[in-house]
Formats: structure tokens, sequence, C-alpha cells
DNA sequence: TTATTTTCAGACATAGAACTCTTAAAGCGA
DNA sequence: TCGCTTTAAGAGTTCTATGTCTGAAAATAA
């Protein structure tokens, strides 16, 4: 995966709560059943995620998470940037050190689009909008 | 970048060793700082690669590493895997658990499409071509 | 044969990622 | 007000990646 653990389940957390068809509190054990992560670390991670303005918090009986309007029209990249830093390293595959814009190595170019297109994916849309298209999916499967 | 320090050092320096112009054996300190690597780490590595069959090695005064034929005939993918186990994680970049091919989530075939053209990239060609072409653009600058 | 050089090999150290544990804080229901 | 629930928060642990250190092994030169 093009980021760590850490943002991987930031994410997943964020999309398994904008896919709730209510906006109800959902418990962050709840969340970590059903993702098959952590418990603690998620409850952690989503704490980080509740300073940022993505999710709101309630405590006590009943409480819980739900996902804010920021982080729905937040895409994947802002949240996972948020959340880890900095997501695509953006050196060459080769690694070479004088490999630049003005000297590349064969693979740079290739490289450079490849790299700007995973940054355009998961920049482009909204993480409200792969929610909705993905639960369509999953309801009318071809 | 998509792989480990240890991977990306791996490569440096085997494409460190093809682009010599004389099969001279060079000494794994002269790599080490021609690349910014830490010396004793890039030994170990460098002792693994020999393992492998990626570098000849000889002991003793005069003695160094040079790159072998299966190197120069592999791609950086075949040797990044060799040293770091496989590459490029091929979950989605949503992380969702049911995104599958049968039941796609909105990026995934796009990410699937980039994800074949990055293993594409760093292992249609030889490390003796990459290391080739590199050599030429150096020499003629545009 | 000895000194020097360079790789080989394993033990060890450090840093960061991933994760656990425990207690405090805050909220709800009775 | 109390008991229970759930988040908040920090300390701590474990695991893995990265890196260091030291001595052995092997080779060359004198």
């Amino acid at each position: 995966m093009i980021y760590t653990k850490t943002g991987e389940y930031a994410i997943r957390a964020i999309l398994f709560l904008a896919r709730q068809s209510k906006e109800t509190l959902i418990m962050s054990s709840e969340i970590a059943k059903s993702e098959e992560i952590p418990a603690h670390y998620l409850a952690k991670i989503l704490q980080r995620m509740a300073k940022y303005g993505y999710v709101d918090s309630f405590k006590g009986r009943g409480g819980g998470f739900k996902i804010t309007e920021l982080a729905k029209k937040s895409s994947i990249l802002e949240i996972v940037e948020r959340v880890e830093g900095p997501v695509i390293n953006l050196k060459c595959v080769t690694g070479l050190k004088e490999c630049s814009d003005e000297t590349p190595c064969p693979l740079h170019e290739e490289w450079a689009e490849l790299r700007n297109r995973i940054y355009n994916l998961i920049s482009s849309k909204s993480v409200q909008e792969v929610a909705e298209k993905y639960t369509e999916t999953l309801r009318k499967p071809s």
C-alpha cells in the first residue's frame, strides 16, 4: 500500500462512517470489529481525527463517533496526509541521485505520470462520493 | 517510495555497479560514499545480494564487488522483491474489505491499472538497460 | 610469515510504526 | 447521586526497519 497502516485504518474508518445510512453514533469498538482493526489503536486514531475535525465524538452511554461535513467533503489524500504526513515519496523508482526533470532516468517520465495519476486518484473524489458509489455497487451487483 | 529504504539501497547499489564502464571491483565503502548510504548497512545488503547471485564479491586487498550477468538481466522488481519481499501491496487505495474485481469500489479499476503499470515499469526493463540509457542521458544533456 | 585490506557474519543499538494497558473525563439513565 | 458507558489521554510494550560495532575469514603484498 502507498500509505501506512495508520493512514489506511483512518481511511477505512471514515469510509465506514460515511457509509452509515443514518447519522447514528458508532462506537469505535464497532468499527474496529467490523474492519478487523486493533480496537485500542483505532480509538487513538479516531481521537486524532476528532481533533482534526473529521469526526464528532460523544462520550458516555449511547456515545460514539459520526462523520463530519468536513470529512465528507475531504479527499482520501487530505485525510491520510493529515493523519500520517506526506503520502507518496516523490523520488523516482530507480532512486538515482541525479535523476530529475533535467536529467531523467529511463523510467522517470512514466513514473512521474503514474505518481501524478495516483495523487489525482486519491484526491479528486470526496469521501462522500466514494462511499455513496460503493454503497450503490454493493446494492446492485453486476 | 514504493519500497523500503533497504530495497532502494539495493537498487541504487546495483545501478551504480552497472554504470561502471570497466568491470573493476568496487569496494562497498565507495558505493556507500558515492550514494550517501550508511556504509556498514550497505555492506550487509551487498552480502545478501552476493548470496542471491546479483554481485560477485572478493575479499582482501584490491577486493570489492562487481555486478553479475544475472543482475544485469534482472529487473528492478526482481531485485527488490528478492531483497525485501513483495513490493506493492495489491490492496486498493480505499482499503475497503469487500472491494474486489467482483464488487469494485469507485477507485478500484483505475488503481488496478496504475498498480499494473507500476509493476510493468519496474519489471519490463533490465538493470543493464536502465543503467546504459541513463549513462547516455548524463553524457548528452538536452 | 606477517601486515594490511576488504568482505563476512553475527551481536547489538536505535528509531519509528503498530499496538496495549490503565486511568481520567464526560455523558446518560436510573 | 450513583452506576455504567464510552471517549480521552498518556504511558508503556512489541515489532520491524534501519543502522552500528566488532571480530573472523580470506586474500594480497611485502
